[in-house]
Parts: C-alpha cells; sequence; structure tokens
DNA sequence: GCATCATACTCAAGAAAATGACTAGTCATA
DNA sequence: TATGACTAGTCATTTTCTTGAGTATGATGC
C-alpha cells in the first residue's frame, strides 16, 4: 500500500482518466513515485472499490470513452492519515550506479556511454521541470508563490526532482571524464 | 534479476558473509540499491546454486558459524554482461515527497515535523559517507585520488550517495522554512 | 494510401520485493 | 539475573511490480 497514496495525492487536483494519470506518472508525479499505466489502472479499480475514489464514465464522440476519478472524503481522510504516519526512508535504486561500482573491476568502456546518456536525459529532464516550474508559479517568482500561492506542494516535489536532476547529471558527466582519464593513461583492459 | 548484481557488485572486493553483507546495504551499498537480510539470504543461495558466488563455510568457536561468500568467474562474466546492457532508468520512491505533494491541502503539521527529522537522518548519513570516503581514498586528496587510485567504484557511488543526502537535507530544511511560514501567514488548517 | 501515433483501456503470468515470525548462542549492562 | 543488543541465519506468505499481449478508433504524416 504505497502507489495508493500516490495515487491519491496525484488525484488532489482535479479529475483525471487512468491515461491522463499515466502521463502525469511520467512527468510532474514521476518525482515522487512512478508506476506504469497497467499499475494505474488496477489501483484505480481497487481505490474506487474501497471508496476512496469516486468515477464517472464521460461518453466521447471522437474517442475511446473514458472514466474520469476525483478523490472523495474517505480517500481525503486517508491521505491525512497516511500524512501523520511514519515515511519510510527514501532510497536510490540504481542500475546504473551499480554498473559504476564495478567499474575498474569489469569493463568500463559501455558504461561511460551510458553515463553520457543518462546525462542527456537528465538535461532534458531538467529542462521539462524547468517548464513545468514557470507555470506553475505564473508571474510571481519563485520566493513570492511559496510564501502566497494558492497551490504549492506539487510545486515544491518539482523543485526536488529538479535539484535530483541537475545533482545525477553533473555527477554523471564528471564521472564519465575520470573514468575516460583513468581509461587512457592506465591504458587498462 | 536486479538485486543479484547489486549483491554481485558488492561482493567484488573480498568475501562476505550475508550478515555482513546485510551490514554493507545499510551503509555503502545503500547507495545505490536497498534490500532487507532475508532477501540478500535468499540470494546468495540463487546465485551460488547457479555458480555466480561461491560459499564456504567458517566455524567460528565463540560465534554461529558462517558462510563466505565471493564471485566466481562466471559471476564477473554476468556482471559484464550486465554493465554492457542498457540500464533502466532511476527514480525517486519516496513517502514524503508524497506527503508534501498533498501539503496545503492536507494538515502540514506532521509533514514539517518528518522533514526536519529527515534532514536529521540525512545529516547523520553525511557524516558517515564523509568519513567512509575518507577512508576509502586514505592519504591523497579526492582528485589524486580518482586519477590513480586502485579501486574508485565504491568512492564513486559514495560521491552519488553524498550528493543525494546533501541535497535532501536542504530541500528537507528549506520546505520545512516555507511550510512553517505559511502556516503562521496563513493561519490556515 | 499506408503507416504510425495518440487515446483509452483490459487481462494474465511471472518475477521481484517486502513482511513477519522464528531459532539460538554470546556479550555487555544495569 | 534478566534485559536487550549483536551475530548469523531460515522459512513462509503476501504484496507489489514488471512484462507482454490484445482491443478498438481516429488523427496525422509521408
Amino acid at each position: 500500500m504505497a502507489l495508493r497514496h500516490a495515487v491519491l495525492a496525484a488525484l488532489l487536483d482535479g479529475e483525471y482518466s487512468g491515461y491522463q494519470l499515466a502521463k502525469a506518472f511520467d512527468v510532474g508525479v514521476a518525482n515522487f513515485w512512478h508506476a506504469l499505466p497497467q499499475q494505474l489502472y488496477a489501483e484505480l479499480t481497487k481505490l474506487e472499490k474501497e471508496g476512496l475514489v469516486a468515477g464517472r464514465q464521460v461518453v466521447q464522440e471522437t474517442r475511446p470513452n473514458k472514466r474520469l476519478f476525483r478523490v472523495t472524503d474517505a480517500g481525503r481522510a486517508e491521505l491525512e492519515r497516511f500524512a501523520a504516519a511514519v515515511s519510510k526512508p527514501s532510497f536510490i535504486r540504481d542500475d546504473l550506479l551499480v554498473k559504476v561500482h564495478t567499474a575498474d573491476r569489469i569493463g568500463t568502456a559501455p558504461v561511460i556511454e551510458q553515463l553520457e546518456e543518462r546525462a542527456s536525459a537528465a538535461e532534458a529532464k531538467i529542462e521539462l521541470l524547468g517548464k513545468l516550474l514557470r507555470q506553475l508559479r505564473g508571474d510571481a517568482d519563485e520566493e513570492e508563490f511559496l510564501r502566497r500561492g494558492e497551490r504549492i506542494g506539487p510545486y515544491l516535489t518539482c523543485l526536488r526532482g529538479l535539484a535530483f536532476e541537475q545533482e545525477h547529471r553533473d555527477w554523471c558527466l564528471r564521472i564519465a571524464v575520470v573514468l575516460k582519464e583513468r581509461q587512457s593513461t592506465h591504458a587498462e583492459r
């Protein structure tokens, strides 16, 4: 029971279909959770059965029909309960880091390549988040927005995501340089 | 098949028992993977069955006997294969971030408290990692060590962990301040 | 005019991870 | 002298996540 709260949190600001939610889990929500569409559909079904979200059918002419979900009062209460409970510590889980750990014991060339790819991906995400943040805060500057904005929750998690991506990009690039230099000077493997 | 590579990577630098490995997964290895002791024991059993690690019984007088594992050539080959394969993108998954996302929709007081606790925990981890890094690089300064050190893999992942924790601490503290200020000025919920 | 992308989902199977309960001896401490 | 922490694990169950395949329609691009 962990994805459920991420879904409830994502659903706090309006009605979304499973499909739209899946999109959200690719950008903004990705800053605090990750899930595939199938999981979201399944979770929404469960949440509805438990009365934490309510869905309604929307008939569309030119597109397939869809079901829009919103958080119920029971769902809000569940989030309240969740917010007050202890959090599990967060942790990193990353294939690429595992590979870097083996660097200088195992061939490094493919790892260097992946570090650079990852850095580009992070760069792209940084731009995306920059845009999202500007959009969320409208005209106001950040300080101002954080003090007086109506809804800062999503903004705050995007800030965390942005910092994470920047840090990740910098680390990837630095490590790639370090490994490359060692490759040329040591001339090993 | 994901934990397996983390275990193999952790086991690259010597022989460890499941118990010792569990300790390592609480500090250094935690920078790229996380697992409970039970998972490690189970994974070691599987890896041994597949010949990727080899275990040997060590009889102890004053402590329970233990089994020490090392990576076999087949295990090293598996890591090689893994290093060359594409990596899944890394992602954050954090209860606390979910809670922050709901901030200003759901009661913030408990979240502020948790942010501060989390910041202290991060601080402790930062110190721990600082010590670990100094220990890993010995006398050399960082630049020097990264250029000429024998084994830099674990050092690099610790650097990533350190950056992550520092940033996490800074973010937690900043968000706590932001939420507190809003609490007093808005005087809502 | 054909291919691919976008919307909007569902179903099933399997792999991986998390949880909880248990064993059993040693050591330090209050 | 009991209390709890440390070493060193095992076993079983449940939950969660991932993978892969499939359905159906309309719009867009070459």
